[in-house]
DNA sequence: TCCTAAGCGAGACGGTACGTCTTGTCTTCCA
DNA sequence: TGGAAGACAAGACGTACCGTCTCGCTTAGGA
């Protein structure tokens, strides 16, 4: 009885390549930042042919993605195990569960974190790391009520103003502990949640 | 003795120059999105030689900047007519007056804006949009009280979740109508401005 | 006590493997000509794994001269018989005998000749292919009197106009007779036959 | 009243940039031989970026091309000025005018011409220099009557004749004088040019 | 009949060259 | 004198082959 090898193991060789890869990567990037490095650069750092690297991925952005996807699902499964393990039969307010997860990994991986939505960013990163915040998000809202707030546009909004926080929050000298954050990001997103039930949203213009 | 004009007027034909290439900019922008966009190509569109483009501006970017340098001024005179307009004596509570405008300027140019934050925007465009909007919105915040969240922080939040909102709204084909998508705005920041004025934040931790 | 097989019948596998990449080797070299082949084409061609390829030649050139070397053997046992067929006592003059067996051979398999050395032959076979004609045409040059033509400069004379002639004659759409071509390149080089005699070659030099 | 100007004097500084690449060409043709020169390692040899290289030529064999053209011009220009200067009444029989100024110039640049021509000389090349030899040889061949053998028959003969008889001239370290050679090759293609004038060619079959 | 060494496919890998594209600098010439 | 034209160096890009290699599979040929 095979363990369904939802692929091949892809050859154990490719995997290794891919990690280093990774890795060569997001070490550059907290090196440098994404602008100035070159694909020649990643495949320097990683020992690898560039003909190699144009084998895996498509391109820099490829890598990229890619190595976003994986922490993607780290935080999912994290999120996952955190909900299962609150009260279970407790109102389990949508409380992102990913948020806290996400936010420690950024304060472990400062560093890093700085190179990806920090100052030197580049703006591809920060986007494509929104992006995957925004999956998360969405993942964790209500259904929209018919006639509130769509969840595209929530989901924008909120990943949008949460990496910005974040990447606020990791270029501080002495940041605020990582669960006073995640208290406030959770605090600044009410209105959305609000926003997300209303049927008709009377949205009280003052004039 | 020269009539001290450092760069008053420019020399007329610099500001012709420079008119054209904003021209041909924006007009590129609105036709096929930043990215696929070379210096040559403003250079061809707007009948002008590369070197003298250089000349001009250190790049593309340079250009944008400051395209949305001119925007921001005249978004600023605007908030600042509404804001003498409204009754002198009232609360005048914090509207940010700039947002209005540029709801409206969005609208009317609406194929402009998706090349400029619109899918085909191109990351970097994104972001140089949002850091104007960023001061804008960082003008019109009150002081922050010692303690509560930091201007910046709030400026930063409130300026990527606008612009991801005004993104998603340019891009719907039948949109909601300007003022209900400021009074939605103003709806969803309300918490940052409360935060703001917080001495003590009592998040409200759960243990 | 091995048999000392140390390679007769090469494993016949192999040999079937061998067979299978000259043959695909000509029909591409007739379909596209030379230089428009890369090892793998070969191989897809002849259903083989590229580095089984790699373990039988060094290289496409080495497959090829490979090839050549087997028209060579089989043009050189033809010059033989005919040799001895011809009347034993006769004079023997340097008849060349090889030279209506290649032009026979030309003739029935003119597409692949043409692109061995026709208009799309790419030059490394062509020259390849003179090489070979080169040491037929040697074997049958009489031994050079001291101080004559060099048999290596006659040769290389002789086998260089050779191929050009027969690679002019493969692409006529109505070519001349082979024996008729036969005929044409024995004139033609008959100075060659006539310095490679000569004791004193006087060869009036201008003063 | 302008000198006519062919061309708009190519910018003397384009003219400079393809001086400095043929020259780099002809310099690493001689040092390594064809096949092991590079695009790059021309661009270098001739300080001039790679970029720059693709703007003037559409590749190596281009460049090649470039330069063969112009030594074609030189001996053009010197074999008319051999035949004027020749007795003006005289019957001027065919004397393959170019072929001493090119047998000197092999000999002056000896060197280069085993890179061109030689035992290193890669096949591309030693085809290029006989294609122009060529054109070389069909200026001075006589008309061919009708039925005799057609020009570029006759033409292809000899250029591939005369080229390998030059590159095996080259490579000999006590090669005979030039106007031996000239002699020889003249000497040689005789019953070339007497085909070029049958009509009915009795080709004199032997059986 | 089994079993063991080979021939073989598949394809990952490092490497080199290619031709294209864009950038920013510089020079030359024109109005 | 400012601008158009365009040559130039630099360097990244993605593609194409090359020759080497490491895997397993299969398939004889000898036990």
């Amino acid at each position: 009885m095979t363990p369904l090898p939802t692929q091949p193991t892809l050859d154990r060789r490719s995997q290794r390549t891919r990690n280093a890869l990774n890795g060569a990567l997001i070490h550059l990037i907290a090196e440098r930042g994404w602008d100035d490095i070159s694909v020649q650069d990643v495949c320097d750092q990683a020992n690898i042919g560039r003909s190699t690297f144009y084998s895996h991925y498509t391109g820099k952005d490829a890598l990229l993605v890619g190595g976003l996807e994986n922490l993607q699902a780290e935080l999912r499964r994290q999120s996952r195990a955190r909900s299962q393990a609150a009260v279970p039969g407790a109102g389990a307010a949508p409380g992102f569960g990913f948020v806290l997860g996400l936010i420690e990994h950024a304060h472990d991986q400062r560093k890093i974190f700085r190179g990806l939505i920090g100052r030197r960013s580049g703006y591809v990163v920060h986007q494509r790391f929104r992006e995957m915040v925004m999956r998360l998000v969405s993942d964790e809202l209500p259904p929209p009520a018919p006639g509130a707030l769509p969840r595209e546009a929530a989901a924008r909004w909120l990943s949008a103003a949460f990496v910005e926080l974040l990447s606020w929050w990791v270029e501080q000298s002495e940041p605020m502990p990582t669960t006073e954050l995640e208290a406030l990001f959770i605090a600044l997103a009410q209105p959305v949640l609000a926003q997300s039930r209303l049927v008709h949203p009377d949205l009280g213009r003052a004039p």
